[in-house]
DNA sequence: CTTGGAAAGTCAACAACGCTGACATAAAAT
DNA sequence: ATTTTATGTCAGCGTTGTTGACTTTCCAAG
């Protein structure tokens, strides 16, 4: 287990320890550098990462119900209900009635909500931009496999729903 | 700035908004996959990531200051003395003074902290195998490149400092 | 040798955001 | 008619981040 391991006598050298533990440490770092410039802009408005995801997932799926985003983010309905209720409150998101469902609350975001998800999203797509720009296709073609990979999976369920539109 | 953008003629398709949602939506599943198996593992012993993250990194380079550790983690020391403390109190790390300074605290893992250290740094590793193997070698290559690419410049330094050995 | 400042530790208070448990309401489904 | 589902709300708690204030230790420069 220390060390490489082999495969049909093909020794993977990508899959050393060492290798592991430089990709634990890249995501560990990585990550946040990903979040550094939406928890800046969202100081200004005392929100915090939950309220971006929130808001980003309604962007990417406008009318979505309450509990398919409750899935989505894997958090407890009370812990999104309390950031929910605060961008309801502020105006950034509407939280309509369901026509067939009435039990049912479909979320959308208002313009003011749309202008914050651009900011946010403006934010973090530049970095990405600039770490995809500096990378080459190839390398994020194989960033997106791996990271595919790692996910669980009612993580990559998500994923995939997303990737292939609403 | 909403399509794919050109670049001495050629179209850059993978710098697409598109594309860059992919990837920033890929991060946010993988992230949570990628922390999942040490979470369980931690609650065991009411840790949580931070107790994790301090482990860590004392483990791959035994002997470090309180000061490095708080830069490498970007954290407040009020922050991270609370989770060394319980640490120290447990038995899992020791804190020496230094020899040439004093005031300097070297922080070392016990054995019964590398016993931790190893079960957790084993269930994330053993994700990151499956995910490297999956995606193979060229893509873990691409994987590690965006990454670092997205990182700060000062977690880019850090990470270059432990690549390349303590 | 005195003093300035760095390193470390501690205390208090607070906020974000997870969690559980309990309970209420409305409406769909059986 | 009863059960289940979707949602919302209240109360309380834990981890982990923050700021601010203050102390002790001790190296190093004046």
């Amino acid at each position: 287990m220390a060390d490489s391991g082999t495969q049909g006598g093909e020794t993977l050298l990508f899959l050393t320890d060492e290798q592991l533990r430089k990709g634990i440490e890249a995501m560990f770092f990585a990550y946040r550098g990903f979040t550094a410039d939406p928890d800046r802009i969202l100081e200004k408005y005392a929100y915090g990462r939950a309220h971006h995801r929130a808001i980003h997932f309604i962007n990417r799926q406008p009318g979505l119900t309450v509990t398919t985003l409750l899935s989505v983010l894997g958090v407890t309905k009370q812990s999104l209900n309390r950031v929910l209720r605060t961008l309801i409150e502020d105006g950034l998101v509407e939280s309509r009635v369901g026509r067939k469902d009435k039990r049912e609350r479909h979320l959308f975001l208002t313009e003011k909500g749309e202008a914050l998800e651009r900011e946010l999203s403006g934010a973090q797509r530049e970095r990405m931009r600039a770490a995809y720009r500096a990378a080459g296709p190839q390398a994020v073609a194989g960033f997106r496999q791996v990271l595919e990979a790692m996910m669980d999976f009612e993580m990559r369920r998500h994923y995939q729903m997303m990737k292939d539109g609403a």
